[in-house]
DNA sequence: GGCGTCATACGACAGGGTGTAGCATGATCT
DNA sequence: AGATCATGCTACACCCTGTCGTATGACGCC
């Protein structure tokens, strides 16, 4: 069954300040610390985000194991050799939240949501750029 | 100041059971109501939402009032007159998170989230062809 | 003028996700 | 042994949302 309450914790929270994210402040720089540095351990993500901003051992520890629950990193060897990995590549990851967004907004709202998906990315040239090249790469390939 | 404390909650939640969606399911209701079917009172609104499954009159009052806080929904007139209405259009309002989500991933992940809204966007035909009619009507108009 | 209907304000509680952390226990390394 | 690390549990706290109950005022109608 591979425990997929994947889905479930996805979403987008717009309430995390700044612009909107899936997950949490401290679950992002988890990930972003598994995705650029590879498998850690769990003091070296500690001594990471401690770096930059004080928070306890058991902090990490905690929302390691709710991302182990969630399955969003998996865990691999025990005692001194547990490393922590991402589940999933940025990319993979990437692709699911905005697959769930995605459909949720097309489910919902159709025409509206294309719209709103055109306008947004509209606003930045490359990315505008880089979405019709890869939309009618898709095309021709069908 | 408008009180724009509005990006701050039309975040997504993943949560919600089904697709993820902006908005609780309630609010959500609450909001198809007032797109379909134009600015109406307390009372108009619980009587259809009650229609479908039971849910007390304070319920929807409450709700409506934390909608007016975030400027969700809008207030006209008082007492027996009042009339809430949708703050924004559903296009407006799906713009808006759309445009939230989208910049938001886009900041975070870049590349990755253009790969992503590809993919979720092609699975459906007719959202590729009209998202692709869309963007070439961007690039042309500039 | 009561009665019923509404609009509202306030308060309450629950549940879910997340942030934060202490304490305790085992295992390991030096 | 002493330092380090991994973990499990527990406990708060906060925020958003869903749900209501209890007033309190306004109105409209018979």
């Amino acid at each position: 069954m591979s425990g997929n309450n994947f889905r479930k914790s996805l979403a987008y929270r717009p309430q995390a300040k700044g612009s909107a994210q899936a997950l949490g402040e401290l679950q992002a720089k988890i990930m972003e610390h598994l995705w650029s540095h590879g498998p850690a351990s769990l003091a070296d993500v500690h001594r990471e985000i401690e770096a930059r901003s004080p928070v306890a051992y058991t902090t990490i520890s905690t929302e390691l194991a709710r991302m182990l629950k969630k399955s969003l990193v998996r865990k691999a060897g025990m005692n001194r050799e547990t490393r922590y990995a991402a589940a999933l590549s940025r990319e993979q990851f990437v692709d699911r939240v905005v697959g769930d967004v995605v459909s949720g907004l097309l489910d919902s709202h159709g025409q509206a949501a294309i719209h709103g998906f055109v306008d947004a990315i509209a606003g930045d040239e490359a990315a505008l750029d880089e979405t019709l090249r890869l939309l009618r790469k898709r095309k021709r390939e069908g």
